[in-house]
DNA sequence: AATGAATGAGCGTTCATTCAT
DNA sequence: GATGAATGAACGCTCATTCAT
């Protein structure tokens, strides 16, 4: 019995081998050439399985791009949960810049899971699974906001910020992501930045950070508090990256 | 000789319009239908031309993306340039307000030239003209940039902003640039962005906008002086959109 | 002993069951998706085995077709001989009318058999099997000939029945088998045959049959005796269908 | 101008003779093959020209499949319309028996035509085109009938023929079409037709149609007239098979 | 005996590109 | 200079069949 038990767990153990395979393969690929130059025919000959077998893994082009998105952003998620309970964080706004680092780690860490993301967002693959797309993205969406509005929301409640009549707390998210998510894009897709004067473009986008929770009024601001330090802290004691 | 040079100068007249009109049919085509439907057989059908003599115009498919890219750049510069040279701005920070609102018309007036953009950042077309694309992408952003970076170096000539310590004129401007990168590419690119709390993302944008520079102590301060009011003032009086 | 014996007559009654599964499967499907969509893959995932266990039945998708093509001979035949040797009938002529309602019961109760033979008859699904087919169609063919050339036997024997010069039994029974052949095919493959004035087809057929046999003045005569009522009678009777 | 003229012609004939080239090869490897094994990359490989032009002529396989049933269907009609305006047909039975001539030498002359009716008939290549599908067959079955609903209609008026209460003019044509589509398809598809003692098939579907039409009382009967020779005459004098 | 992972040839179709006219 | 027929590699995908377990 143990043998039979062992048998379906060996088997099983391959099938998600080969899974995880398969897709690490298909996300390199995706970094290196692009949503169009990833193909059924590449993935396989890449491999040492043959065609027929990639669809009895994925029965679709778009359900493998789909299985990549859904790593990146429960790798995401994961990430931003870990910072958002930082045990360290002595205010609400260490919790906030302590998520920054959390983005800043993630996209270092997996930039073949940020590069998906991207490629989710502006391809046209969709057109097919263009139902579950709306629901899958806004999941998406709405998980990773919520978690960031949550902190905002924190702050509201500790007196430590206060919104401008008219804007929502996720208004103030949303300048958050667009920075970070434009910052990320620009990037990771134009080379040379430093010949056009950014030296050091993490730095800059950490400082714009700051800043604009600064014109925000949510305290302690950057000049009372050194969070560049707490952003190495985070990604020191959190994701161990010294 | 009169005669000869008309003769070619009709020639050249009727070339160009041939021109132009293909790229207005490929830039259509290319909102429509996504890069991936984008096809010299359609871009020759749905013209009075034949295939060959597209390829008299552009000798590549990238070709004709390549001038997609270049005409979007063109007409956001030439909005740059307008706003950066506005005749209504009292202060430095005017000025800055002045090219967000250009960069705002920009988005809404020509979507499919922001369309452009985001493509040939994201796609890997380049894989033939890689050696043009790190020229024309650097170019691209280097011209964009020095505009804004024009004002920035004005406003601390004329003692509006300080720097922080470490921080370049190019940080700065990358900050704008990511938020309203990262701002535009959300709004085109997500489905019911309301649905997740975010009602009015331009309104949104603005703020962030403000804040950051505000964050940098720029003078006037958006406490200061109501810069909602300058973007419309800008929209209107340089874009003619009120 | 026994106990074996009885071991093997399980596992071997199993087994034919289990054919029996693949074969009721596959001609629904067959009827449902046609033989382009009849596949092995789809066979074995609407059952509870696996597909290695089905080419164990059937070493050939061919195999099964063909085994379907047997089933529906094998009914059909049934049915013309419990028609041929009906108690009711007071003359040769009714023993024939019997058979044709025979034919016109096989259609209606299992369609699926009659499609079988059709797409047997179509494709050339014999490619392989050719030694095969050439065998076996003609067994088909022959068995059910013979039933109805003796019926027509019956009748030359017993002087209801002259043939004309020239013509065997035969080509009596070839002459109803392609009206009925013909007449289902028409029927089952053409929408909306009321449209162009064919409100009652199997009506039209049974007169057609009628007036053929007339014409070889086969007594009595359709207008001495109403045979459709014999054809409902033998539908009630034999095949209790009322 | 002729130049040109002659150029334009030359290249459109060139076309259309590669058109039937295609046609041609595709109604061979249909009765070859069955629609299962007629494949474009066949088609491509037979001819001296590749995949993609064969696409240039037919932008799907259907097309291939629906232009030669077309081709079928016209073709048929042709020979329809010449034997039901042969001249010499002195009764409305001659005029019958002339088209039953022609249905024979369709068959015998085109049997690639028929074999496609029989396909289009029996696949489900319509899946697809299923809307187009039901107006096609329903317009082909339509206008055949219409010729020979015509005749019967003439003889009604010309009092050579009375239909039994209940019975229609459609009625008596689908016997005769039933019977001719089913007498040929089991020529075509059965093998060895002569060792079950059909030796004659078409003898003995002339004489079922004959003895058919006895049974309907269509005058003159074939026992008072030789139609048997009719259909050699028609075969002779309209379409030169002698 | 039963399984289902693996295969790989084959399918219909698309499309950038070339080149004879 | 303009044309569009011709190409052929590539694509996503299917499926009958094999075979190690």
């Amino acid at each position: 019995m143990a043998t039979l038990d062992q048998k379906i767990t060996r088997k099983e153990r391959e099938r998600q081998e080969r899974e995880e395979k398969i897709l690490e393969l298909a996300r390199t690929m995706l970094r290196e050439v692009g949503y169009l130059g990833l193909s059924m025919d590449r993935i396989a000959a890449e491999m040492e399985y043959s065609k027929g077998t990639i669809y009895q893994h994925f029965c679709n082009k778009e359900e493998i791009i789909l299985a990549l998105a859904n790593e990146a952003l429960e790798k995401r998620l994961e990430m931003f949960e870990a910072a958002a309970t930082w045990s360290g964080a002595e205010t609400s706004r260490d919790r906030m810049a302590a998520i920054g680092a959390a983005a800043e780690e993630f996209v270092e860490r997996y930039p073949q899971h940020f590069s998906v993301e991207q490629i989710v967002r502006s391809s046209s693959i969709w057109e097919k699974t263009s139902e579950e797309r709306r629901q899958f993205m806004q999941v998406c969406e709405g998980r990773c906001m919520a978690i960031v509005s949550g902190v905002v929301r924190e702050a509201l409640a500790q007196g430590d910020l206060e919104l401008p009549a008219g804007r929502s707390v996720e208004d103030l998210v949303f300048g958050l992501w667009s920075l970070n998510f434009g910052a990320y894009t620009i990037i990771t897709s134009s080379e040379a930045l430093e010949e056009i004067g950014i030296a050091d473009p993490i730095a800059a986008l950490r400082q714009s950070q700051n800043f604009m929770l600064d014109g925000y009024r949510w305290r302690p601001l950057s000049s009372e508090h050194d969070f560049n330090e707490t952003f190495d802290q985070v990604k020191r004691e959190v994701f161990g990256n010294g």
